[in-house]
DNA sequence: TCGCTATACTGGTATAGACCACTGAACCAC
DNA sequence: GTGGTTCAGTGGTCTATACCAGTATAGCGA
């Protein structure tokens, strides 16, 4: 029931009360949840309130209104997954598997043409190249070629990359923070070399994203060549109009 | 001024005007707007109506709201790359292409299990079908195979698809309006039916695409399942931090 | 059987009034 | 000056009421 002398606002009791109904089952997806009417009636609230709660939940995604016919238990949501810029670890956090790392090269090298155009490397200079296996579940995913570019870039070469997070290194020991990225997805057959170290078939496909990173003054400084089994990973995009 | 007999609704009519001011910088960011209050009797609406206004603003980030203090012009947002929905025929003349489209089956028939369960859709409820041999310059790009659910869909199956985009004709005659899609991309090999419809060797890679698509009231009306030609088409994507 | 209409719903919009917690400035006593 | 009180103004919450357009259905009449 609700309080009126509680000290949160009775919406948001509400709220709290409807969102319980749903999270334990009472309600399910597609259910039509009671009308407007309906709960300022048995809480003993104004339809106003009732109103109030409904629509927040249904901003939140939560449930679905359907004018001349009703409220509505909406479908689970999925997670977001393409507009927010996140790293490997990050994103298979997210997916509930635990991210690993192998690195497999680690040096200061002479820019690739590629990377070089991504990054406005000048003549002359160099980049650190990081060359990762990257593991769920104990599980090779996907190999991921980066190319580092920053000043003091060089200090990265005695990093342990596969007990920490790139982005968590560059933003705690290097106050460089991602702040937005352009990534291209395509699909391919994976390599030879892919194929040994991926442990996958000879012919299977791969999916190919290329990343380039920017910082918060939009300097680019890290461009990321990735390939991913095709079939332990799929990107997932939510657009919206306008 | 705000008309009452206006078909727009006149919480609507007050944001449009109040988006006017800051557009034209006749308000700036930081400048408080006139309270709920002030904006009631300069209007000669009630509080409540002012305050739909004020509040669906600062929802969308246009305004800042501070109790005690009043409503602000927020500061212009520094993200906001998000991916924008569109079609195939939009997204090709935006890559400089002619789109093209040949209609390869057009049908009402009994859904599938994965677009009846994506689209929600009642048992004995029939969807159409359209699957098309998408082209950009003449050559196969893509197949798409769409699968679509609303009240009059049937209306569908006399439409011309070959010549007109399948957003186009729902926005304009079924005045249905996407406003958000989620998809999931991944990498897989051609099927031989793919294989001949799309002119590539056997044993190539393709992009799968797999999108629900929402409309304002977040119903899902359309899932497309396609498949691109992985040597003519990659996906772009915009991240942005937060 | 088919199509229409009346009816009872729904959420969307709108009004008018009320009290609350919080902010900031003016004021006052020390 | 400093610290308190008062007070007007703000957004936040809440009630009660009203009408609208759209949806679903039951039931009627041809």
């Amino acid at each position: 029931m609700l309080d009126k002398n509680y000290p949160l606002p009775l919406y948001f009791q509400l709220k709290e009360l409807l969102r319980e109904k749903i999270a334990s089952g009472e309600w399910k997806p597609g259910d039509m949840v009671p009308s407007e009417r309906e709960l300022s009636e048995q809480y003993h609230i104004s339809r106003m309130t009732a109103r109030q709660a409904l629509r927040e939940l249904a901003i939140e995604g939560i449930l679905r209104r359907e004018p001349g016919r009703g409220t509505f238990v909406a479908e689970p949501k999925i997670e977001h997954g393409l507009t927010r810029l996140t790293g490997f670890t990050e994103d298979m956090k997210a997916r509930g598997l635990k991210p690993g790392a192998k690195v497999i090269r680690l040096a200061l090298i002479e820019p690739p043409v590629l990377a070089r155009r991504a990054l406005q490397i000048p003549p002359d200079k160099k980049i650190v190249l990081l060359e990762r296996l990257r593991l769920a579940g104990g599980e090779p995913i996907a190999l991921e070629t980066s190319h580092l570019y920053f000043n003091g870039v060089e200090n990265l070469l005695t990093e342990d990359f596969e007990n920490n997070s790139l982005y968590q290194i560059l933003s705690e020991k290097y106050h460089l923070t991602p702040a937005r990225a352009v990534q291209k997805i395509g699909a391919d057959l994976c390599s030879h070399r892919e194929r040994e170290l991926l442990q996958i078939p000879e012919g299977a496909p791969v999916l190919r994203n290329k990343r380039v990173t920017y910082d918060a003054w939009g300097r680019p400084f890290e461009y990321t060549e990735s390939a991913y089994r095709a079939d332990r990973y799929v990107f997932q995009a939510e657009l919206s109009a306008g």
